[in-house]
DNA sequence: ACTTACGTTGACGTAAACGTAATATACGCC
DNA sequence: GGCGTATATTACGTTTACGTCAACGTAAGT
């Protein structure tokens, strides 16, 4: 499975996936369109740590309701290559709005883990109250 | 715009659709696959404050990257008419799940946090630094 | 009667995010 | 040296969640 002479620091293309248990076609699209860029021995794709990071923090943004793009923006802000004021500013005024998003997301986890409090009281009660009958 | 003759507890669609900002196409989408089913005046759809609390948890599940079908079983916990005990136990069971999902969710938004106020930090000094140059 | 605004039902189109073969190449092994 | 396993590319298919017409009905205002 694991290759014994390559450095730990680098991964196939299925090992990484079963680690995170995603497809090697999701790996490879996430290549098609820009998200991941990993090298090449001959054809053959090879993951660096780096590649491995980039990976975990699109599922990450997944789990959480982001589009790909999304997650782009958000990795992209990782490596602010491009030192232009311009481009700082907006990337600042971008990390304030999925702030702004992310409080909502507190929020409504918060009002939705309440409701299945509910939800599941009433469910043990209705199961007491059966269990009696 | 509001209708003054009927009740204020009932809504046109457009009025809905407006005050969530979704459009009529949604609702009626929503009322396609079940979701919503408002009650009608001859053709028009008439929506009750039900509906519109329907709605309103559709859309907070969409803020948390829930699927339409994700939202539907959540919003079934709501009213579990069903009052049969394997349901009631497998109900139990998803209300579980839903709550780990959710606290991986606050998890993970967690950190995004963090990164983005390290990202922000980055910008921020980034941007004295060239204004001083 | 004419316009305007809102409503209805189809029905086809679309973007995102992969799934699913089909086919070909290369590597390790008994 | 054939076999299995991993990898590659290409390409068409699929699901979700609507968008976008088209064509029509209806009620209100002027």
């Amino acid at each position: 499975m694991t290759n014994i002479v390559t450095s730990s620091t680098e991964y196939s293309i299925t090992d990484l996936c079963k680690e995170f248990g995603v497809t090697t076609r999701t790996a490879r699209y996430y290549e098609d369109i820009g998200l991941l860029s990993p090298s090449r021995r001959g054809q053959t794709r090879v993951y660096s740590s780096a590649d491995r990071t980039r990976l975990r923090l699109i599922l990450r943004g997944k789990r959480l309701g982001l589009s790909l793009e999304d997650s782009r923006q958000i990795i992209d802000m990782y490596e602010p290559g491009k030192t232009n004021i311009e481009q700082l500013n907006s990337l600042v005024d971008a990390i304030r709005q999925q702030r702004e998003k992310l409080n909502q997301q507190l929020d409504d986890i918060g009002n939705l883990l309440k409701d299945l409090n509910k939800a599941e009281a009433a469910c043990i009660d209705a199961l007491k109250t059966n269990g009696d009958s």
